[in-house]
DNA sequence: CAAGGTCTGGAAACCGATTGCCATAATAGG
DNA sequence: CCTATTATGGCAATCGGTTTCCAGACCTTG
């Protein structure tokens, strides 16, 4: 097998202890000794066990990250600058997929806690569900939720501020005189479904858009087109569809687009997250763009602060989005081309 | 603190050994003693610490996984499949991101080493940088690649059959009728760069149809639009693009619709991977799919083939895909409603 | 009834590091 | 010159489990 501090000290002639203190450097040693256990080291190719130095230390320098959906393509992108940036700390990512499955994420959290993890993400998959077990977990390591939350402020949170997102958007296609607007969602059981939710209200009532009824699903571009489909099916279209996220604002375009519903001439429409499809899809779309990056820091931020101060305030840090104006939302040149077709509805 | 086995073994009044055995069954305790130890880690909610035992049984059920970029689509959801079927077994996932980095992947693999992982599954990110790293790497613990590989046959490998794929590819547009084929991939430093151009080579000449140079860039759809763009530029659009993966075939799709080249009328587009976003794009893509869950549960059964027998022989599993056909290769109905557009060329 | 086998329990070693504590040497200060 | 302080090294405990080894009880079998 690899060879183990024993064998550096052995070879070096030194202790098991000196060997240690010149590798990590946690206390002087002389000179003469140093050197020997670095040739020592170098010599026997020697690599320390992590797992061995994570008991004795108490530390495992590993961080839980537990999310409702990898393939869901906003976290994906949330996934990268959290691993990215714990790369340039030792620490090391666990990744945990919950399925949006409640009792699995219990589960998941309590295996995380069971490997000694120095800290937990998580974006709960349920505001509800979740919460018993996010909040029993948050009592015995650092945890930060991430982008979604569960009700309640039993701990740090770091996301993106849904209301000012969609403010931005009905601001934005009021501003283009959309008169009505209808949402298309996601059920409420999760927090950015909810906030997304009421801030749609709040604003379309504020810069006195009338909607009629919302469609809510899931956050998933078959959910989309469904809703596309009897929207088209009411026979009556609003100015605006405002979805969700942007993989329903993706599907309901596609639907529109099979049906000849013209975007945006016909009708607006926009997403949420900026996944990277959203500016690749025809038309490319108009949405609220999620600092994923800062988003990341702040939660590593967050999670360091509470390991070096266990308690203390808990902090809720919503970041400010960006509105991304694309066609969906716009008149462009190359749509200007197809004018001449003729619209399947008035 | 939490209470430890040896908590658990004063309230019942046993020892250790008799609390450790009767907790993971490894040998047969009275009755009376079984039900004693139960009851007392109930009491305490005793949780085992997996670090103390991942050190002391020299195994940590932990696999590392390595991948080039997790923002592609295609990974993530080989990372839902291997994380899924992961969570069957006790096992937990180890994830890391190269960033398309060798050195960096090499780093990453000694950080798993280090930590003890049982197992590592990698896709390698250039197919002659990555392969020192990854075959040392193999020689101290089991190794899989799964989807791209290094050069030479060191390992056990699992992927996609690319020539398959390719061939069911030239064979349908071929069948078609299209004549003249161009191939925009990536720059083959990658095993499913190289593999995809190569067979795409062999099967053009198989079934008789002419190609130009092909157009090599990387695996995104900023490539797409910019190689779309330089064949447009030409003047000379050939009868089909078949592209390297979806996201530069979906580039492509993007700037023909831009530029008013219509897809699948004056051209055909082809793709390699399904990802989600294949289905959504206008006009929806056809392309190659991958059997990700075949392909991620044959990677785990190499692998804990490979925890039972460190030597034998390598093996190399190909999986054949299935060609999905869409509207980028298909006259289809909703098109035919733009069929009086004018066309941009000849 | 003796000899051998099976079953169960406990003491202690072990995995491989880190670190508290003590000993010794060297240096400084009075 | 003697004491206080600092620098350095090593022994051994420790983290929290698992497992080896041995002992004693009980059971078979010839």
């Amino acid at each position: 097998m690899s060879a183990t501090i024993r064998d550096v000290a052995t070879q070096a002639r030194v202790s098991v202890a000196t060997a240690s203190r010149a590798l990590s450097g946690s206390r002087h040693v002389s000179d003469e000794n140093l050197r020997r256990v670095i040739n020592a080291a170098a010599k026997l190719s020697y690599r320390p066990n992590l797992v061995a130095a994570a008991l004795r230390r108490q530390v495992s320098d590993t961080i839980g990250l537990v999310i409702p959906q990898i393939s869901n393509p906003f976290f994906p992108t949330l996934v990268e600058s959290i691993e990215w940036q714990l790369q340039s700390t030792t620490r090391q990512l666990l990744l945990c997929d919950s399925r949006g499955d409640a009792e699995l994420e219990k589960h998941r959290l309590q295996v995380l806690l069971d490997r000694q993890v120095d800290g937990i993400m998580i974006s709960p998959c349920d505001a509800l569900a979740s919460a018993q077990a996010v909040v029993a977990t948050a009592l015995k390591v650092p945890l930060v939720q991430i982008d979604r939350r569960i009700t309640g402020d039993a701990t740090d949170w770091v996301g993106v501020d849904d209301a000012v997102g969609m403010r931005l958007v009905v601001e934005h296609v009021a501003s283009l005189g959309a008169r009505t607007a209808v949402f298309v969602g996601s059920i409420p059981t999760n927090s950015s479904a909810l906030l997304r939710l009421e801030a749609f209200s709040s604003e379309t009532a504020g810069f006195g858009l009338k909607t009629s009824e919302a469609l809510l699903g899931d956050f998933t571009a078959a959910w989309g087109i469904d809703a596309a489909r009897s929207l088209i099916a009411s026979g009556r279209l609003p100015d605006v569809v405002v979805c969700g996220n942007d993989l329903i604002a993706i599907g309901v375009l596609r639907q529109f687009l099979l049906a000849g519903v013209r975007v945006p001439e016909t009708v607006l429409v926009t997403g949420f997250d900026d996944i990277g499809s959203a500016e690749l899809s025809a038309p490319s779309l108009t949405t609220v763009r999620q600092p994923h990056d800062a988003i990341a820091s702040e939660a590593l931020r967050l999670l360091s602060e509470r390991l070096d101060r266990r308690d203390g305030p808990y902090q809720r840090i919503s970041m400010a989005p960006e509105l991304v104006i694309r066609e969906s939302t716009t008149q462009m040149d190359t749509l200007v081309q197809h004018a001449d077709v003729p619209s399947q509805r008035e």
